[in-house]
Formats: C-alpha cells, structure tokens, sequence
DNA sequence: GATGATTTGTGCGTATGTATC
DNA sequence: CGATACATACGCACAAATCAT
C-alpha cells in the first residue's frame, strides 16, 4: 500500500509538490483504498515514500485536515477522517 | 486579540512590511495589550494574520528579538520579554 | 509512577525562482 | 541593477503529546 511513490512526483512541473501530494492521497481516499479511521504513515515515512521534505509533507497534510479529508493528533498520527 | 490584522499593513506605502510589523506588534507590548511572557503566535500564524510571507514575519521577529522586546525559544515559540 | 520511543508541533537557517519597485 | 516581498522547498534541532515498557 503504501511503497514507493517518487515516480508520482513531478519535481520539474508547474504544480507544487504538496499539492500533488494531497492529489495523490486524496484519489486513495476517493477510491477507498485508504479506509476511515485507518492511519496514515508518519510525515517522516510520508517523506521517504515521496521523496520530499517533511515540511512539504506537513504542507499537504495541512491542506487535507484544513478540508476535512485527514484528522492530525498530536503524538499519535494521521486519521483518514470518518465524516465525508 | 490575534484576528486578521491585515488591514493594519500598507502594501503601497514607503513603509517595508516587516517593519510596519514590528511596529504593530511593539505597540501592543507597550500597551500591555500583550503582557510579559505571553506567547506570540506561531511563523505561520502571524503571516496569515498581517496577510505577508513567512519571511517577512521572521525578519520583524528577529528585529524585536535583537532589540530585546521577544524572546525566541528553539521549538517553543516566541515570548514577550520580561525586562524591559 | 518513571522512562524511553514514537509522532506531531515549532522554530532555525538556507536556497531557489519569480515579481515588483 | 539592487532591495523588497512572495512562494516553495530542503535539512536539521528541539519541544510537547502520546503510548509502550
């Protein structure tokens, strides 16, 4: 599920990285293969399997809690939310 | 207290940004409006607050923080000072 | 309860590219 | 051209909340 995804970044296009980090996650969620309640890998693990910076994680991840789409809990993790 | 200051900022005038800033937030400390010890909102925050980047926002910081106003403490945040 | 590991939160410093004045 | 400002992005360090031992 969730292994290598640096092939799904452009570094060299006109979008954003985090941008199309929260495309990426949020077509999971649109297609159900991320379930509600389940977690997500940490920003760090986040960062690896995209190949980009943890901020730029902690970027797109905002973007996804700012629309409800993830829930962050300090010291826990990421939550794909249950209420869509 | 920490609403949208935006319409406090003269993106026209002569005055640069990060120093309309500094003077804004120097004149809540004198005012007691912000009382010693108390946190500053975070980088972000204040950038969205004043409508301005994160960069402009760490260069008022670091001016008030050179002139003693705020304290900023490595992952805690910045304080109003407590001599003055 | 104490300790340590894990994970997110905040900040530091820097770099690149673009745009405007 | 230089200064200002914006947005993005990187890497690192330390703080705080949570959880497992």
């Amino acid at each position: 599920m969730w292994e290598d995804r640096r092939g799904r970044i452009d570094h060299d296009g006109p979008a954003t990285l985090w941008a199309q980090v929260v495309a990426d996650i949020e077509a999971d969620i649109a297609a159900g293969a991320l379930s509600a309640g389940s977690r997500l890998p940490t920003e760090l693990e986040l960062a690896e399997i995209y190949g980009v910076a943890r901020g730029t994680v902690r970027r797109a991840v905002a973007d996804l809690a700012e629309r409800g789409a993830v829930v962050v809990v300090h010291g826990r993790g990421t939550f794909v939310a249950n209420n869509r």
